[in-house]
DNA sequence: CGCCAGGGCCATA
DNA sequence: TATGGCCATGGC
């Protein structure tokens, strides 16, 4: 993948850093991963807002929910009753650590990844966020997004969702915080340039990409 | 009306 | 391993 590290030194350049991922605490980090599931931020907000009025968004409050309580609150996330279990399922994983992040974080990050995928609803994406967003474990986030403009870039690209990641990991610096930088900002990048569609019509990075891709 | 959004699970071949 | 059906709301 040549010129990835010039890649993101141009998108950090066009958006500035990030600072991501947009949440008030790790535990909310986790959820937040969960909601956006093949739904747009924007109905996750809402969820999120109705966990902080009606559970203060506390894993000691949510275990004590109902199910379908639950489902209620993410209603306007979709999928609210595959969620629900998964938010549950996520909360008891995190009972482990009696709810603190820095006990779980004193674990090995590929035997915390095995203990997030073993969680059904958490899937590799999922799984990679939270140890990179919520744990400080540098896994790179492939998403939908990722694939896309990389592809469009010109890049020739793994198929399978672990040998993206890898790819990718092997043509950047193995740092938390380009990790962190380089996900965000391709979501950044994609929201406002890079469509389902390929029209990269209008996308300020697009000639400049393809010339250090190829 | 259809398409899409910061996926994942399960059945099937 | 790679498809296909399913889950579901809200914005456009």
């Amino acid at each position: 993948m040549k010129g990835l590290n010039n890649i993101y030194n141009n998108l950090l350049a066009a958006y500035g850093p990030r600072h991501w991922w947009p949440a008030e605490t790790p535990y909310e980090m986790m959820l937040g991963a969960i909601l956006t599931q093949n739904t747009s931020w924007k109905n996750v907000e809402k969820a999120i807002a109705n966990l902080k009025r009606q559970a203060s968004l506390k894993p000691e409050i949510i275990v004590e929910l109902s199910l379908t309580e639950l489902a209620e609150m993410i209603r306007s996330s979709g999928y609210y009753n595959q969620k629900a279990q998964s938010l549950k399922a996520l909360t008891a994983w995190y009972s482990k650590y009696d709810y603190d992040i820095e006990k779980a974080s004193k674990v090995d990050g590929s035997i915390l990844r095995r203990e997030l995928l073993a969680i059904k609803g958490v899937g590799p994406e999922t799984a990679d966020s939270i140890l990179t967003y919520a744990l400080e474990k540098p896994f790179f986030v492939v998403d939908a997004y990722t694939r896309r403009i990389l592809a469009r870039f010109g890049y020739d690209l793994e198929t399978t969702y672990e040998g993206l990641r890898e790819q990718i990991e092997r043509n950047i610096p193995r740092e938390l915080g380009i990790y962190n930088e380089f996900h965000a900002l391709i979501v950044e990048h994609a929201k406002r340039h890079c469509s389902k569609k390929p029209n990269c019509s209008g996308c300020p990075l697009a000639e400049k990409c393809r010339r250090i891709v190829n």
